[in-house]
DNA sequence: CTACAGACCGTATCATGGTACGGAGTCAAC
DNA sequence: GTTGACTCCGTACCATGATACGGTCTGTAG
């Protein structure tokens, strides 16, 4: 098994050497330990799963702060399942929320798609018009 | 009709003061001129237009770039209604990606929230598992 | 033995969208 | 004529999530 430079880390993970670096700062994982007398660090097996979970939840919409959080619940004995289902919950309503506002977002810009003509001169665009009127 | 200084200006279009100042240097809102001899300056009322234009570009996802871009297309004479129409079309389209990468962290969410028992030992939870879990 | 690839480390920089601070000036009311 | 509310202006700072730089050290291959 080769050891895990941060360099392999980075590779088994798919994120940079320098955001592993940042990471570490940011504390969400440990440095591991310097061999004695110099030479690379080797992250060891849990480290990278945590790398994993970093990317995992990133995916799923949480920040790195929450990330942290959800580690730290990882890490903590006393910490139940339910802590755990509650952020998932709890994200999970925040993504709707996120999700209602792209749609607003989304059916504005229909509206002005939908009254443009399409061609002609600027001084008519119905686009600049509806976005410059403050009708709220 | 009062003037427009700039906590005026600020009342009227929901910004903050320093958030315009901010767009002025930006240069996405000219500094109106300072009287003679000093004084408060006067924002005119094709600069509120563009505060007002401003936000309602960033209700609809554009960024302040986009929005800059936009609003020196207002005021370029050789823009056509196209281009305005074609820059709509394109947002409508990111925001769709955003709206489908949300869609699926919340289907991912579902996944584990729906599989988690909801109480129990922390060693148990399938939700931190799964999250751990480098399946890709 | 020497060159090159990586690791190591602190620090700086980036983009995005603001917010805050401190000192000075101005204006109107009391 | 002083207080308080604004304005003006430059500059600094915030969060978020990285990315880059430069110099040193080490390990390996040729």
């Amino acid at each position: 098994m080769k050891p895990f430079t941060i360099g392999n880390a980075a590779k088994a993970t798919g994120v940079g050497v320098e955001t592993i670096r940042f990471y570490e700062r940011r504390g969400l994982i440990a440095q591991p330990k310097r061999p004695e007398g110099g030479g690379a660090r080797d992250y060891d097996a849990d480290t990278v799963a945590r790398l994993h979970f970093i990317c995992k939840a990133k995916e799923m919409g949480f920040s790195l702060a929450e990330t942290a959080e959800l580690l730290a619940l990882r890490d903590d004995g006393e910490a139940g399942c339910a802590t755990v289902r509650a952020r998932a919950i709890a994200k999970r309503r925040e993504i709707e929320i996120k999700l209602l506002r792209l749609k607003e977002m989304c059916s504005l810009l229909d509206d002005l798609i939908a009254g443009c003509p399409g061609s002609g001169e600027l001084s008519d665009c119905t686009i600049l018009g509806a976005i410059e009127t403050h009708d709220r």
